[in-house]
DNA sequence: AGTACGATGTTGACGATGCCAACATTCATT
DNA sequence: AATGAATGTTGGCATCGTCAACATCGTACT
């Protein structure tokens, strides 16, 4: 990737950037744990305490770390969601769904150290009133993976696949099952789960999920 | 609690229970990472190395101490489905779904510390083959969560209220799901959700597993 | 009975980490 | 040009996991 500008003087010019740039590094094989502060501020070529310049302390920099694993995750799923080509559009809304679903799942099981990052710690959901506080950047509202996620269950709802009762709710049973079976296949009892029983375990739950909403 | 016996020589008599305990207690509020070595052993009234004797390393202290919170989630599903008092069996069987649902829930809600170390280097899920090797307790048989959710889903088969076909697979959708919403709600972008919106949230969930079945 | 050995607990040390305090250097604003 | 804020550095402290060496106890064998 990106080694440090050879020529620096005293002050780095961009450190704050490369801590977390460092951090998402070691997090990719290590997980939220291996974000250390004397790690990333080592990977920066520079010294020890010099990341309290910029990060009160290791959970705020876990935490801008884990941002960045989020819209990582956030871009795969777009990157899922674009390669959907079907012309009718309610099949099109219906197999959107169901790459985002999987895009989702691909990343739990892809890149464990990022997922894993980006659900400890993780932003608060922002509630009505808190949201307007804080407008997130518009970079933010695009990737957010739940946000993608309404997107694709209100287009669903356009096309008519949808009634708009059935749309009540349905982003967090969604979001609940894929990330459950996300969360189960990781690190919970699932996690040695044989390989060739991985595919329709996640099957039955994308299956499980699509039933629900019809 | 417990606190240990007063008199007791050079040798503790009975140190991997009550570190195990220890760390129980620790992880109650603290979560796994507040499981230390030197901190169960201070709490055992014993010194620091002392757990060598008795655990390989600090992950294999935090693997036993999760199997006991996971036993304690069972132990409340189980509390939770025996004051189901339904007659009917049909709706005893759907109400005793709900209830270990809810429970596991409201485990994650209650008791967040033991939940996160419950999954957190879990045990992995017996597979066929392995499970011939390894013949759990009976004691686990009876009280790990996914056993109770296969019962339950079996008893919806048996009452008539679920066809077979539909059961195929429903033990992944349904504990994705539940998971799912309890890893969000504790940890994930759910987590500052104001408290008025969980159960609305809760029930969609639970509700959209239900659909699913039927 | 005595003894030798394995099991269990202790002491001390090492390296690593997060964090605090004090100090050094540079940049920007006047 | 000077001065204060921003940014890095050095050094130190408490804590943690782990290793090695040592101490004490129970127990099985002679």
């Amino acid at each position: 990737m990106s080694s440090e500008e050879p020529a620096r003087g005293y002050h780095h010019g961009n450190l704050r950037e490369a801590l977390v740039e460092a951090g998402v590094a070691l997090a990719r094989d290590g997980g939220p744990t291996a974000i250390q502060l004397r790690a990333v501020s080592r990977q920066a070529g520079v010294s020890h305490n010099a990341a309290y310049r910029h990060f009160a302390n290791q959970e705020d920099l876990v935490a801008a770390v884990a941002e960045r694993c989020m819209h990582q995750l956030g871009l795969l799923m777009i990157e899922r969601m674009q390669v959907v080509t079907v012309r009718d559009r309610v099949r099109r809304a219906q197999e959107r769904l169901q790459a985002i679903g999987l895009a989702y799942i691909e990343f739990a099981r892809t890149e464990p150290g990022w997922f894993r990052t980006a659900f400890t710690s993780a932003q608060p959901h922002p509630s009505a009133e808190k949201a307007r506080e804080t407008p997130p950047p518009a970079d933010e509202r695009f990737t957010s993976p739940f946000a993608l996620l309404n997107e694709r269950l209100d287009e669903l709802v356009e096309v008519g696949a949808v009634t708009p009762a059935r749309r009540q709710g349905a982003e967090f049973v969604a979001w609940s099952a894929v990330h459950g079976i996300s969360s189960l296949l990781l690190d919970g009892p699932l996690r040695n789960l044989p390989e060739p029983e991985v595919g329709p375990v996640i099957a039955a739950v994308l299956g499980g999920v699509n039933h629900g909403l019809y």
